[in-house]
DNA sequence: TTGTATGCGTTATCAG
DNA sequence: CTGATAACGCATACAA
């Protein structure tokens, strides 16, 4: 590998010069400044990133921490797609590290891209707490935000959708269209996410005076087999109900499947209600409705921050996001028990 | 940041030894071991992995460029994720750099992992051409392994799937069971994986003396939309046809759902097959069968392969897959027109 | 406008 | 077994 040395001599200049004429900082000569740009084309050099960036005492680079039970799917795919276009937008790179499946790989994970220096950490957390990510932040002079968590002590650290106020919303939408016998599967019960769409449906009943049945409820996994099999459970138990949320799309797609695999009509005698994290999802008979998070803006929210903390600049509010309902046909069905 | 010499200043030793403990490579007491230990613990010192990656003139990581058209799906999904965790396996980390949508920014993506000094590189080209490759091959002291691509010159530095062949059989087997009059959905034509798919179409028609008629054919961009709309483009044209082979999965989902529309019945009057990328679609009425590539083993030869390089060895072998028919059911069916 | 010298935080080579 | 000390490749304050 050619060095920055080389070049200099090759220029007959000091390697100072170089490094300005690269760099943009410092006086340089028009004539030197084109010799040296002679000697760097032919000699074919390229910087050292890790020299550079040791010198320099920054890297220009934003670290991403993403537990690998995200992967598959497009919601992963949506987030990574943006924070690389929002970071490469403000002139940076981005550092993805794996989060793995546990709390100490999160950690590991984090540590790492700490240690190669990144100048700013973005993490979407899955098993370590909000506790410990407060600790985490405060024992770190480098800014660090967390995506999907709502913090308790750094709260402008943190950009989030309110999950809850977001189901609770979907489920008011079916409950003022007459709706009183409303079925719901779960996410995965020890994620956060799972558990706050789970309240909300509650809460929505509960406001309305409409009983909370379990015989209602099932759990799913997040994934389409998992939809199927919750409506499965549902038909097998014999209760009745003329709508059914199921807490994300992929599970929506498989219940939908389920329920024209045993000659329910949709939506004629049931309504579903996804949640459409990215709005792409390839729905054949696309439910009812859909829950839009605003994952994009999320995303760019959390990047502007990061970069407007890098220099120097503090946040008092705490940023909160919230899905939207979008429509795909009428909503104005009654029971159709 | 606390630093090595502080770590060295607190336990009463040099840097150099705080450097063995921690690398493990030469001799240090056992009890000076401990107190190096314990000034490490008591500090929080981290390493900075920029000075000691230019000291050790290694990184211990892969770099991967992928371009993010192919970020979408979960196709990308699968790849990051076997590729990560073959990395990891072997003691390294991967650093994920996106190729964007051009010839020129997967050059520059390729480049910046280089001057991060990645001791080996994965390209998964779209938009640069396998001589461009090869050159940059050539170029580079660093191993290079390119996905998805026939090399003309570093033979041994890709690992591929043969298109061609694949997508043959799919129409072959089809050929077999009576099918003459068989539709096809080609995915994006700029793309060499598009191409290969119809010229594996064409062949398979030739060998068995039925003629390519170029209204059963029908021009699609891998999304479900292109899908339904390639289907909804045969009806028009009122071209009739007992089979269909979509160029992939999320086609072959959106094709179905059009039949379906339109009131044909899957598999009864139509046999779709789809090339089954990863085998977790989620299919509501999946199709006849799928071709799956076999896109973790290809990774793991991969991988594999890189970290042979690195440690000195060569290979004269040329890796070539093939995907397998997954059959979901009987092909046993004659012509419905 | 350019060169010199020092530092960035490690690794690694030699003495001792 | 341990400690100086020279790289590693570049940025930058300070001189000239």
């Amino acid at each position: 590998m050619t060095t920055m040395l080389e070049v200099a001599k090759r220029a007959g200049v000091s390697k100072a010069t170089v490094s300005r004429v690269l760099s943009g900082n410092g006086y340089v000569g028009q004539e030197t400044r084109e010799r040296v740009f002679k000697a760097i084309e032919e000699s074919g050099y390229r910087p050292n990133l890790l020299a550079r960036n040791l010198a320099a005492k920054t890297t220009q680079t934003l670290g991403l921490v993403v537990t690998n039970t995200l992967y598959h799917g497009v919601y992963f795919s949506e987030l990574l797609f943006h924070a690389a276009r929002m970071t490469e937008d403000r002139g940076r790179q981005l550092i993805l590290a794996d989060g793995k499946h546990s709390a100490d790989e999160e950690r590991q994970a984090i540590q790492y891209l700490l240690d190669l220096r990144c100048d700013a950490i973005v993490i979407y957390p899955r098993f370590l707490s909000v506790d410990e990510i407060d600790t985490i932040i405060d024992g770190h002079t480098q800014p660090i935000m967390v995506l999907n968590r709502r913090l308790r002590k750094n709260s402008s650290h943190c950009v989030y959708c309110d999950q809850k106020s977001t189901s609770l919303a979907a489920v008011e939408t079916l409950l003022a269209q007459g709706h009183r016998d409303i079925a719901f599967i779960t996410g995965s019960l020890d994620s956060p996410t799972g558990n706050e769409r789970l309240s909300g449906y509650r809460e929505a009943l509960e406001r309305h005076g409409v009983a909370v049945r379990n015989e209602l409820i099932v759990e799913g996994k997040w994934t389409p087999a998992s939809g199927s099999a919750g409506v499965a459970t549902l038909l097998e138990r014999g209760v009745r109900f003329s709508a059914l949320v199921a807490s994300n799309d992929d599970m929506a797609i498989g219940a939908i499947s389920q329920l024209h695999g045993s000659g329910i009509a949709v939506p004629e005698q049931v309504s579903v209600i996804g949640f459409d994290d990215i709005a792409i999802a390839p729905y054949t008979v696309p439910p009812l409705a859909s829950v839009k998070i605003p994952v994009t803006e999320m995303i760019k929210e959390t990047i502007n921050r990061l970069i407007f903390m890098l220099d120097g600049g503090e946040f008092t509010t705490q940023p909160a996001f919230i899905g939207e309902l979008i429509l795909r046909g009428s909503v104005s069905h009654g029971p159709h028990i």
